[in-house]
RNA sequence: GCCGGGGUAGCUCAGGGGUAGAGCGCAUCCUUGGUAAGGAUGAGGUCACGAGUUCAAUUCUCGUCCUCGGCUCCA
């Protein structure tokens, strides 16, 4: 007999040799029904390996990563199934789990080719196969066999990934007539699958690697039950409602145009508006955290990034120099603030009682991306950082990252982002000679970000080996409206450019010593950071970040002078209203206005005109009866106020 | 950059080897209205660009440009 601890600690006895799915059946029923995968002393295994030794478990159904994590990867075996069924002779190359479902990339027979229209008749075939209730059996196989196999199969992609692989560590899973190179875990049988959508078909290189051959990636995913597909597809109809691509321009927000360039945004006025608001918004939080803006020109001395290191590292790959005809001078458009920030931080020595220093800029920068990289607001070649640089003591890197972190969740709270993690990306402990810095400056920094997080209370995952080369950071995931993560600001510490600079203060020993800097951009950047704004909120903004807060509808055009009077009375407290004065009926207009998003819409007509007051309609509520103009200004700031609260307590 | 879908009116899209279509939007006029679409009339297109095949190309072929989905996530 063999003790069982289950995830309760509570443990129970069962015979050698016992499988998960008898486990499970030992406890209820149902659980033997949903359960997907065993996790048996931190390692994942298949429902019916056999247990041969006293251990922990988890049952792992459809609500946890591991449960999911296998039923997608046998669906992704299915899906290699009926594809070797339907076009005989394919090579497959690799086929993981994604967050969302899986993928297999596959090296089609001469003259064959898979297009999105074929995706519905492979989706057919992975059902019919699924119903066939074919077991995943597993099998330990030596390296030599494996090689023979996949030698005889001709599929040099699995050969190539055996051949990296340690004799020993390899197994083969079979179901029905399909046999893959697969270290699992599977799902006990292919009857699981209920539900399959194949979502796309692309390219994608063998390994990432542009030098090796293209083979074609089929995207799909599936579930145990078809409401969950149903659901599913309602989840991607919202998400495509909200893109921000879409909304943009139905918003009049952004756009493009192929004259000015591709991945170069054209921020129209109430873009503009959405941009000012943030930048308003964040200017003065950092004042009270006492940052300095400062104002740099888009372009630099090549010199400026050979000091800072951009132009080795990034010179290649950047726009190319700007030349001067005459003096053959040499610029390049800034791809970072942070060189042009040490310089700014140079023009004086400083007193150890002077720091930090901290400068900001709302600065852009462009960078060279490959234009099949591009993508609306989220991946451009030109955009504008909330950027600043915190010119600090070594002593005082945690006291300023406990101060970002409250920039940031200021931000959170009044953008309604209720769901975040934050990352702490630290140096890889097995190969420290790598990083520039002194140990003993590493050790500090990382400790500091630690103690900062841990005293704020933070939401933390630590990841070793991420950190960059000059220093370790902090990055913000949030999850928005629909469950999808983004990634947003980002706090980094650098011992790099202070050295390269040659940066420097006096300390209370009368000696220069060498400021750490902190990069830091809460936002990220203005175009990505609004991008998930809009896909966060589906355009439908907060009350004090939206363009257009108010539109005054008069009844008819004898009413329009009154609205007039209305919008200038608002518009003298802050309040960003306008007169909806065409000539349409009243409905006309509300719907008009209500399809555009403003939050509110004030009705004037006889009755309004002749009281000095307003007929108050919430966007999405109806109607909130009448008010006087003044009563309203109030209600309506108290509403914005409410939503800053963080930022005027 | 590479692979694969696209590019037809301002927007969303239908069509198809032989006078170019719809809805919305826009303009003008009528209507002056009370909480989600009032009516009439009209303007608007080198069917992305360039070449080729053809008596004839927006439609077929090739190239270019732009756009969309991918190209990191351990077999």
């Amino acid at each position: 007999m063999i003790k069982i601890t289950l995830p309760d600690n509570s443990v129970r006895e069962y015979e050698n040799g016992v499988t998960g799915i008898e486990i499970a059946k030992s406890i209820s029923n149902r659980l033997a029904k949903d359960v997907l995968s065993i996790t048996v002393n931190d390692e994942v295994l298949d429902l019916t390996r056999p247990i041969v030794e006293d251990a922990s478990i988890n049952l792992n159904t459809w609500d946890s990563e591991d449960g999911k994590h296998a039923f997608w990867h046998s669906s992704a075996h299915l899906m290699a199934e009926a594809i070797d069924s339907m076009y005989p002779g394919t090579k497959f190359g690799i086929g993981p789990t994604i967050d969302l479902g899986f993928y297999y990339d596959v090296d089609l027979p001469e003259g064959k080719q898979i297009t999105e229209k074929d995706l519905v008749k492979i989706e057919k075939k992975m059902i019919e196969l699924a119903r066939q209730k074919n077991v995943f059996e597993r099998e330990d196989i030596t390296k030599e066999a494996a090689l023979t196999m996949f030698t005889e199969k001709g599929d040099v992609y699995k050969q190539e990934l055996i051949s990296e692989l340690e004799d020993g560590t390899i197994t083969l899973y079979k179901q029905g007539n399909f046999t893959d190179l697969c270290r699992g875990p599977h799902l006990p049988n292919t009857s699981y699958i209920k539900a399959i959508k194949l979502t796309s078909v692309a390219g994608a290189y063998w390994r990432g690697d542009e030098k090796n051959k293209m083979l074609t990636r089929i995207y799909g995913v599936s579930f145990p039950k078809q409401k969950f597909l149903e659901e599913y597809k309602v989840m991607m109809e919202e998400a495509k409602k909200r893109d921000h691509r879409k909304i943009g321009k139905e918003m009049e927000l952004f756009t493009f145009s192929q004259s000015v360039g591709q991945g170069l945004p054209i921020w129209l006025p109430k873009g503009a508006m959405l941009r000012e608001q943030l930048e308003t918004f964040l200017k003065k939080v950092q004042k009270r955290f006492g940052y300095q803006q400062i104002i740099t020109p888009h372009i630099g001395d090549v010199q400026l990034y050979k000091t800072s290191g951009h132009y080795q590292k990034y010179g290649e790959d950047s726009f190319q120099t700007i030349n001067t005809p005459a003096e053959g001078e040499e610029f390049m458009l800034k791809p970072m603030n942070c060189p042009h920030h040490c310089e700014a931080f140079r023009t004086r020595p400083y007193s150890y009682k002077e720091l930090p220093i901290r400068y900001a800029e709302f600065g852009t920068v462009y960078r060279y991306e490959q234009s099949g990289e591009l993508h609306g607001l989220t991946r451009v070649r030109g955009f504008t950082q909330d950027d600043a640089h915190i010119f600090c003591r070594p002593d005082q890197l945690k006291e300023e990252f406990k101060k970002v972190i409250d920039i940031i969740f200021i931000i959170f709270k009044a953008l309604d982002f209720k769901e975040y993690t934050a990352q702490i990306s630290l140096r890889d402990p097995n190969n420290h000679e790598k990083y520039i810095g002194s140990q003993e400056n590493w050790d500090k920094a990382e400790s500091a970000i630690v103690e900062a997080c841990e005293e704020k209370g933070l939401n933390t995952i630590t990841e070793l080996g991420e950190a960059a080369f000059y220093g370790p950071k902090l990055d913000f995931m949030i999850k928005d409206a629909l469950g999808r993560k983004w990634q947003l600001g980002t706090i980094q510490v650098d011992y790099n450019l202070p050295e390269r600079f040659n940066l420097e203060y006096i300390g209370a020993d009368d000696k220069k010593h060498r400021p750490v800097m902190i990069h830091r951009a809460p936002f990220g950047s203005m175009e990505r950071f609004c991008a998930v704004l809009i896909e966060h909120t589906a355009g439908k903004f907060p009350l004090w970040l939206t363009p257009e807060q108010v539109v005054i509808l008069p009844i008819s055009e004898k009413y329009n002078d009154y609205a007039q009077n209305v919008s200038n009375y608002l518009n003298n407290y802050d309040i960003r209203a306008i007169v909806d004065d065409r000539n349409e009926k009243i409905g006309r207009k509300i719907r008009d206005n209500e399809l555009k998003r403003i939050p509110y819409l004030l009705i004037v007509g006889e009755k309004e005109a002749e009281e000095g007051t307003v007929s108050v309609r919430r966007q999405g509520e109806g109607d909130k009866g009448t008010m006087s103009k003044d009563e309203f200004a109030k209600f309506l700031n108290d509403e914005v106020r409410e939503q800053l609260s963080e930022l005027y307590n």
